[in-house]
DNA sequence: AAAAGTATCGGTAACGTTTGCGGAGACGTT
DNA sequence: AACGTCTCCGCAAACGTTACCGATACTTTT
């Protein structure tokens, strides 16, 4: 009944145990074990079947020429004759072949993506980044992955190891507020994976920033509030966790000194600016007994919400309070007498990390802790003109 | 001298021309063509010698298993003894092992990946698309790669073919208002991959879609404005090749038809809205001789560009012209009296699209042509509120 | 006619995973 | 002794491409 499957014997076959639920059976002559597997490909194989998308295989097949033939067609590579070639194209259009990116990658140790982690969407300075980086990047041929942190350094730590697993070809990321710990970023320098900092940079790490002159906008911002006559002045900073913080701080203090104006400490305020966040701080400034008669906010969302606010305690803005924002949302050109606020090139930031990501994919060594320093424009609108 | 590699014999060899700039040679004995590769391995094994990443033969080669038990161990698959998984954690863990996501997806013909194509990225509301859908993406533990097709179809041609090259689970797009022809999606359903659109749809094709109540909203949005007493209402609509335009002319239509107000068709105007078209469009509109009393355009961005024309024309707001714009962006709030607009449910809209796509990745077979609508909300502001 | 050159194609080993199936030992039970 | 059950692990075939190295059939030169 039984044949073992290697000496063909029919006799001496003994059951040998269960394995996965099947019987198992030992040749007594040429000690094989095996077991009887009753194929039951009925229906089986049919719902197994997985939908088949047309590989070079299947071109090579149909052609009766060998898949490296097939390869070389389509890639236009030397050695195939006019008509080969022709041939394997229609064969592909007429089979609706797509290259399976996947197999390409895995072989090349390439990937034609680059990867971009942003902290957040809600103002509008990343996407306007995105925009710039796509166009360059599609430009030469390579994918955009985004993802977004959601200023969560967990969340960030997550986004870096898919993109390791993914095997993307270089990576720009700006950090988000939380993160202090950079291990999760040396990982890609220990591979060899190219990345730049944009925006939300740190110096502990070395590797290539792309910036903006933080420090000068900050401080023509704080000169412009002065030179308009404004006397006390407070900062409405993010955390100092981050470099752009710590520069903009430095350019406040450095303007403030300049102009002999007093330095404050309880008029100047670090931290998370999320919406109910800058409330609170703008609560707090607003209440203050001695109150600040301008405002410098570190992005253009805090300084709307301090404008909304004083709107409703019916502080006159710029008469009272002078206000000057980060970033020149498009909000602010329409509020209130309109938002006084540094540009920030956004499309220009976005360009130029691409393009750098560009080179140094193909570069054989990286020039690490070079920075590039993009400029600001400072927009001046009503919220911080006053006729003094 | 030479060496036949066959046969080891010395005489007898000829030479038989060159290859790819090697000597080739023929031995006559065993009648076998080689060709005398002179290894210059100094510099050039070094130069190419790639960056190796850690793989899971590396874990296999230093605890001396084999593959099969480090894959099985790292996935917490069954028939692992406790300490060899333990083992295989540390390893990998100590070499900083990252799986390789393109090999996975090769063999599983799956690449836990969603891919999403918005035509632009100016306007507010695809980033907050993105938002909702990356959130829940990322929770299925499924990644999210985007690309823009810039409003041209020729590149959402391309994009589609970088997706499919890419091996996506899934779909989300919003076509661009040039895209008449839909080869390019029918690929999709071809080859099973399931498709979803959402926003910028066509009826031309079975797919799933998820939109809003565009002819509601519209019918809402311009009874409004007749109940506040406009008489002579304009419309700024989308191009009619996009189904959004077409919902929100029938509910301009309903509306003005159910009030009696006579429809007049050079009040009418269908066309691209970029920033410039809609100055144009407006400068027209504005300076008809019977100029209309209220103007409902198809998004905020025309919307404003009407309102800050009328302000340079002296014309009033709402007094003389009433507006309602589309999609509440963020700055509709803070200009002029503020803009009557459509509140479009963006986050909601990515979450939704989203979770239908998980299922339908899972799915066994897909019903088509069903459509999901959610709801707006009229917000409604100054510019539309007389005191009529 | 040998030698050299040209043009075109095929075979096959990678790339890093997953997984079905089988091997083998240990131990218990008839 | 014969069989049952369990645990743990290895082999090898996929997945779709690319690229190196040959191989064959010619033509041209010496």
């Amino acid at each position: 009944m039984i044949q073992c499957v290697k000496c063909g014997q029919v006799d001496g076959i003994m059951k040998a145990g269960y394995v996965r639920a099947k019987q198992r059976y030992l040749c007594k002559w040429c000690n094989y074990y095996f077991t009887h597997s009753e194929k039951d490909d009925s229906i089986q194989s049919l719902v197994k079947r997985k939908r088949h998308q047309t590989t070079i295989i299947d071109i090579a097949k149909s052609l009766g020429v060998s898949n490296s033939t097939v390869s070389r067609a389509l890639h236009g590579h030397a050695d195939i004759s006019p008509e080969t070639r022709q041939a394997v194209l229609d064969k592909a259009a007429q089979l609706d072949y797509q290259p399976n990116q996947l197999a390409y990658s895995l072989v090349k140790s390439k990937t034609n993506t680059i990867g971009m982690i942003v902290p957040e969407f809600q103002n509008q300075f990343f996407p306007n980044v995105i925009i710039g980086a796509h166009e360059v990047l599609t430009e030469a041929g390579y994918n955009l992955t985004i993802m977004q942190s959601n200023e969560s350094y967990q969340v960030e730590i997550s986004n870096t190891k898919a993109m390791l697993a993914n095997r993307i070809d270089g990576l720009l990321i700006s950090l988000t507020q939380e993160t202090n710990n950079f291990d999760h970023l040396s990982l890609f320098a220990k591979r060899g994976i190219p990345l730049i900092q944009f925006n939300r940079v740190c110096d502990q790490i070395d590797v290539p920033k792309v910036v903006v002159n933080d420090f000068e906008a900050s401080f023509q911002a704080v000169e412009h509030l002065i030179l308009n006559g404004y006397e006390r002045i407070a900062h409405l900073g993010g955390p100092l966790t981050l470099q752009v913080s710590q520069e903009r701080l430095r350019g406040y203090r450095a303007a403030m000194e300049k102009y002999g104006k007093p330095i404050e400490d309880h008029m100047i305020i670090q931290g998370m600016l999320t919406q109910q966040k800058a409330r609170i701080y703008g609560q707090y400034l607003l209440e203050l007994t001695h109150r600040p008669d301008a405002i410098f906010a570190v992005n253009d969302s805090s300084a709307i919400e301090i404008m909304l606010m004083a709107q409703e305690k019916g502080i006159s803005i710029p008469d009272e309070l002078g206000v000057v924002g980060f970033s020149d949302n498009a909000e602010s050109a329409y509020i209130g007498p309109g938002l006084t606020t540094v540009r920030q090139p956004t499309l220009h930031i976005g360009r130029t990390t691409a393009e750098w990501i560009l080179q140094l994919v193909d570069a054989e060594e990286i020039l690490l802790n070079e920075k590039r320093v993009l400029s600001t424009e400072l927009i001046i609108r009503g919220s911080s003109r006053r006729c003094g």
